[in-house]
DNA sequence: CGTCCAGGTCTAC
DNA sequence: GGTAGACCTGGACGC
């Protein structure tokens, strides 16, 4: 079965799908399957109280088409798709500022989609296992979370889904320590984990445009696990682009780019500050301008 | 072998 | 409020 879905943002202006499925590292992450190219991508998502193989590939320059297995609710996944390729924002306002910078007016040709989870604790939780350790090693727990906790596809073998809080709860030091290798962030996952299946915290709630970023910032570093670097990166994956996500990869590669040997983070807030609420993309986009690969220019 | 550190965070001063 | 030291893990290094 396949469904066209229509690659144009909340404002009508254009997105550019290989730049969304390769906006960022945790978008790569199981479930979610993204070709080198960035012209496809494939996942696994709930619906109708089953899961689903989903794969999105490119059709036209303005377009994509979603092919699922027959019997698949296809309503309910497209919708899914729309939210994990952020097509309900709207970059208007960030593309005005940006158009006028000649380091950044490329991004106005559709860059600037974080792909973000179908759930905000799939975010947050991915990014938890995104500190303090190398790449491999998050991609081994977040591996592991999906191929032991999640819902298996119906029709398609060994892919699943990202697991629910329940799952996470529910499973032993055996998974975390043994299987995981998820060390001291096995407590932190499996708390919050817990909190949200019992309801006591609602993550989900920090996507409300009408909470202020200040509050959501607030709550996200009240979680376990979570500080600066996670609480920039969740809140980037939120929509929320005002503060810039500092770590031990965007620091030097910003130094490397701007060409200034010494640079402080109060240094790359101040280059950064005339982008305001969209500071934070304005920076993560002119650090991963060359992730894609530049359309021939006429 | 030990030491360092990777897209950090927590606790205790 | 700012800073040191510990922390799971595993791969890259130096000795």
């Amino acid at each position: 079965m396949v469904e066209r879905i229509e690659l144009r943002g909340g404002g009508g202006e254009p997105v550019d799908l290989a730049r969304t499925l390769l906006s960022h590292g945790v978008a790569e992450l199981t479930p979610n399957v993204v070709a080198e190219d960035g012209s496809a991508l494939e996942t696994v998502l709930p619906g109708s109280g089953q899961a689903w193989l989903v794969r999105v590939v490119a059709d036209g320059a303005d377009g994509a088409r979603m092919e699922i297995r027959d019997g698949a609710p296809a309503e309910e996944l497209a919708r899914a798709i729309r939210h994990m390729l952020r097509l309900d924002d709207d970059l208007r306002p960030f593309y005005a500022r940006a158009a006028a910078d000649p380091e950044l007016a490329w991004v106005t040709q559709g860059a600037g989609r974080m792909l973000r989870s179908p759930t905000v604790f799939e975010d947050l939780v991915k990014t938890i296992c995104t500190t303090n350790c190398t790449w491999a090693a998050t991609k081994r727990m977040v591996g592991a979370l999906v191929d032991e906790l999640g819902t298996p596809a119906a029709g398609a073998p060994g892919r699943r889904t990202f697991p629910s809080p329940a799952a996470m709860a529910e499973a032993g030091d055996d998974f975390y320590t043994g299987i995981a290798k998820a060390g001291y962030r096995g407590p932190y996952l499996r708390a919050i984990a817990a909190d949200v299946a019992e309801r006591r915290l609602d993550v989900e709630a920090l996507a409300d445009p009408a909470l202020p970023d200040a509050e959501v910032a607030e709550r996200l570093l009240a979680l376990p696990g979570v500080g600066p670097y996670a609480c920039a990166h969740t809140m980037m994956l939120l929509g929320r682009y005002g503060q810039l996500v500092l770590d031990s990869w965007t620091r030097p590669t910003y130094r490397r780019l701007s060409g200034r040997s010494r640079v402080t983070d109060k240094g790359i807030e101040k280059a950064f500050r005339r982008y305001r609420e969209y500071a934070g993309l304005a920076f993560w986009l002119m650090l991963t301008r060359d992730w894609v690969r530049e359309p021939a220019r006429t």
